[in-house]
DNA sequence: CGGATCTTTGAGCGGGGTCAAATTAGGTGG
DNA sequence: CCACCTAATTTGACCCCGCTCAAAGATCCG
């Protein structure tokens, strides 16, 4: 069972295992000031639901999840794709249930931290409290940049910016940029870019015939890097 | 000068004074443990730009503003408008420079508190810190709540939420949510919920067509509060 | 091997964008 | 106070990007 608990990232030439380098949340010295709590989810369970009852934030250590809002006509949108180092739930701080969907993509290991207990934390650890606010003030200009990507970016554009996004994701991390598989399906990327999931399979079939990427099903490389940075309005230097 | 410096909110049957009503922070705990100063922007100049240097939150006390996105390549987004109680700024912490551009709509009157010194009051004052807590995530919700607008409802719904969201917003302060005026122009608007400013023309003419609104110019008439909500798929009971 | 799910591709349509012009306010100076 | 100018808004005509509907592969799992 835990053996199997391997999240399945392939191309890992460069693999970093200290969280404490990532700029969010040193998980360390969250420890040292209260309880942390592992918790595993596998691959297309919820790490938690809208309208259950909030009481932690969640980092992730490993996996890969995506989070979801809903309305109570049906529709559904996917708000992101989270994975090492991010922070879930922070949507829900100051309510008292959750008001998004949190479900794993593939087998992921979390770090949970009790609520409350995280805000005394913070009051004993300036440097933590710091933290804590950047982390959810990064939040929001991730979602800011989101927009500005679906409300000024035709289709194809959109897709570009999405691969480029994440590659830079997993660069930071420590894996290849240019080679990776996604662990989403059309469906979710469409969601999420505001698109319609046969929108975003023709994007990826024209990139490809453009020769700027190479795309087998979930298998993804980024051949032209330059090009679609180009393409997104982004300058061409690499990062 | 500063006589003439009368935010022009007109249709205000039940204004409140007291800013501690609202959930988001309360001026006077503020000025109680650090410095807060008073500033005063005119419709139409900038309360802080891109690029500039982070040095300070800003608390909406009267009037109204705009925040807009921008990339280098000249692309534009309004990211939302903000009124009385509303925090802005908090999208640039953690960074040394401001990374969007807040303009006021309307003579406006901002509360300034310096940024480090208001994390070293929350310190001190447990509440204070829940309290900016929360008013970071409810600034993540609201974006997570656009998000969902933007990429699930055509144009003319769009239209229609946006209305009600903004009459919810006035009443929350006290003014009336079945007339208002509008601060900002068609494009604004448009901006904001990524379309054009002749389709957001198009769509307040359709909906005054169809009796559940009535518009001249930046004159706005709810007539049928139901009968929107239901377009938009909410519930047709009050709020 | 067979069934379910995911992905790709095609054909046709429609909502919203684009371009253009008319109309209306609003501001300014005579 | 009014004429003029500028900017905002509205409306029309047309077109195109992305959606809808449909069907055909691919892949994975039992």
């Amino acid at each position: 069972m835990d053996t199997a608990f391997a999240p399945s990232m392939i191309e890992a030439p460069h693999p970093r295992n200290d969280l404490a380098a990532l700029p969010e949340l040193d998980i360390e010295q969250l420890q040292r000031h209260m309880l942390v709590t592992q918790r595993k989810v596998r691959a297309g369970q919820y790490l938690y639901r809208n309208g259950q009852p909030f009481h932690a934030l969640y980092l992730v250590h490993a996996g890969f999840l995506k989070t979801c809002e809903l309305t109570v006509d049906g529709r559904e949108q996917v708000t992101g794709f989270r994975m090492r180092g991010d922070l879930l739930g922070v949507e829900s701080i100051g309510l008292a249930v959750h008001t998004c969907d949190a479900v794993a993509l593939d087998d992921s290991v979390i770090w949970e931290l009790a609520y409350p207990p995280v805000l005394n934390a913070c009051l004993h650890v300036p440097e933590l409290q710091a933290r804590l606010a950047a982390a959810l003030a990064e939040e929001i200009r991730r979602d800011r940049a989101w927009m500005l990507s679906i409300a000024t970016l035709p289709a194809e554009q959109r897709v570009a910016s999405f691969l480029l996004d994440l590659a830079a994701r997993l660069a930071r991390l420590g894996f290849s940029a240019r080679h990776f598989i996604l662990r989403m399906g059309r469906a979710d990327i469409a969601s999420f870019l505001a698109l319609k999931h046969e929108t975003v399979s023709r994007a990826l079939s024209h990139l490809e015939r453009l020769g700027h990427i190479s795309v087998q099903r979930r298998e993804v490389k980024l051949l032209d890097v330059a090009a679609l940075r180009s393409l997104v309005g982004l300058p061409c230097t690499v990062q």
